[in-house]
DNA sequence: TGTACATCAGTGAACGCGCGTTCACTGATGTAC
DNA sequence: TGTACATCAGTGAACGCGCGTTCACTGATGTAC
């Protein structure tokens, strides 16, 4: 009963989603090969071409979807005027819920940052950038004292450890929920120290760190 | 008149170096074939398996030809008593430096960082932890008022923040000068704001932040 | 130093396989009248 | 509503190609005596 649209956008998902099953199994995404991805979507080799010219084109299309899921994670938070530190707390819960929902997706786009194709670099790279424009707003809101040239440098500091300590997550055996925890609070110490010390180019008052539970 | 042995590392070396040529071309190191690699070396395919079992064990002798330049590079810096600010300079112009001259290699491992094998994924964290920990005694040098639990987080703070250049580096069209000026400016500031961060984490005093020549 | 044998880096032919891509097709869905 | 035609997502056969790996080989280097 669907219409030929709907079947063909569903046919067009399933090919995304096998692609990034077989990302999640733990094969590098450049090494898969478009047979594979249409066998696995329980599709003939040649309807592939009916949705996407080549896999970089496909690469495309899940990059996009990350930016969806981007653009609808940022509403909603730092609206509110609260201390830094617990819109900060929050937003790191967002994202490693993010990252532990959707590791498949995750872990294409932290592959294809380093080893794709022009293409699919600008694409995630645009991503990025509009991640890292809304950070400095916030951070314009946040820390009003800090110098407007500061913001991007600091937003860009603060994706940086964003992106290092997804990389150390997606490494994770999935049980260890222990190294998890301990990577959350690795990750909070980190962006405190980053805060902290925007703080001193001039952005206010942050709130004093907490000493750590446990010394190492 | 070469030796056996001299001339059978040769070629292993001359099958290394034409992988990560291939490599430094633009093609993903994942997605390069057994027998690319020998015709670029000049050699039989056959051949490859007098050297390695696989391209697995190729990918990890690269990472290991990285932890000696590493090895080499951490010789040396660190010994003065110079101001944190002055060796930190010194030391971003090695780094820069060397991810200039040894683009391929550095792309290499920045891909298999995360999208290689987990014995690739090993060897390279392992170096990485080596790095890491040299820049955590050199912190516990520098700043001795900095809790010993915290030297650990500073240190991975500074390594994510090369990591995250590093991309950036490797992106660049090879001529833009500017555009890696751009970068080494951004990066000298990232690595102030984490020292200023570490410092009111009990590390005792930091040189205050110059004003950035240009705001923007 | 000279000879006879062992080692082994590199060769070249051969294999079966999965690859990306082409083509003409089928048959259900969609549209015009 | 019913009929005749157009569209087009998915099919299935076929192609030539480069792949990883095997095998028996060659001939220069190395070693024992």
């Amino acid at each position: 009963m669907a219409s030929r649209a709907e079947q063909k956008a569903r046919t067009r998902h399933l090919l995304i989603d096998s692609w990034l099953q077989i990302i999640g199994s733990g094969t590098n995404f450049a090494a898969i090969s478009l047979r594979e991805v249409a066998k696995t979507a329980g599709v003939v080799p040649t309807s592939f071409y009916r949705h996407f010219d080549d896999m970089d084109e496909l690469g495309v299309a899940a990059v996009d979807e990350l930016g969806l899921d981007l653009r609808r994670l940022m509403r909603g938070p730092f609206d509110a005027a609260q201390p830094l530190d617990e819109v900060l707390r929050e937003w790191v819960a967002v994202y490693q819920d993010y990252v532990l929902k959707n590791t498949d997706l995750v872990q294409f786009v932290n592959q294809a940052r380093t080893g794709g194709s022009s293409s699919l670099r600008e694409a995630i790279d645009h991503e990025l950038d509009f991640f890292r424009t809304r950070l400095a707003g916030a951070l314009a809101e946040a820390m009003p004292g800090l110098p407007a040239g500061d913001r991007s440098t600091v937003a860009q500091l603060i994706l940086a450890v964003l992106v290092e300590n997804t990389t150390a997550l997606l490494a994770l055996p999935a049980k260890s929920a222990a190294r998890r925890a301990e990577l959350e609070e690795g990750l909070e110490r980190k962006l405190q120290v980053v805060l902290l010390g925007a703080a001193q180019l001039g952005g206010g008052p942050v709130s004093k760190p907490r000493r750590r539970a446990s010394a190492s």
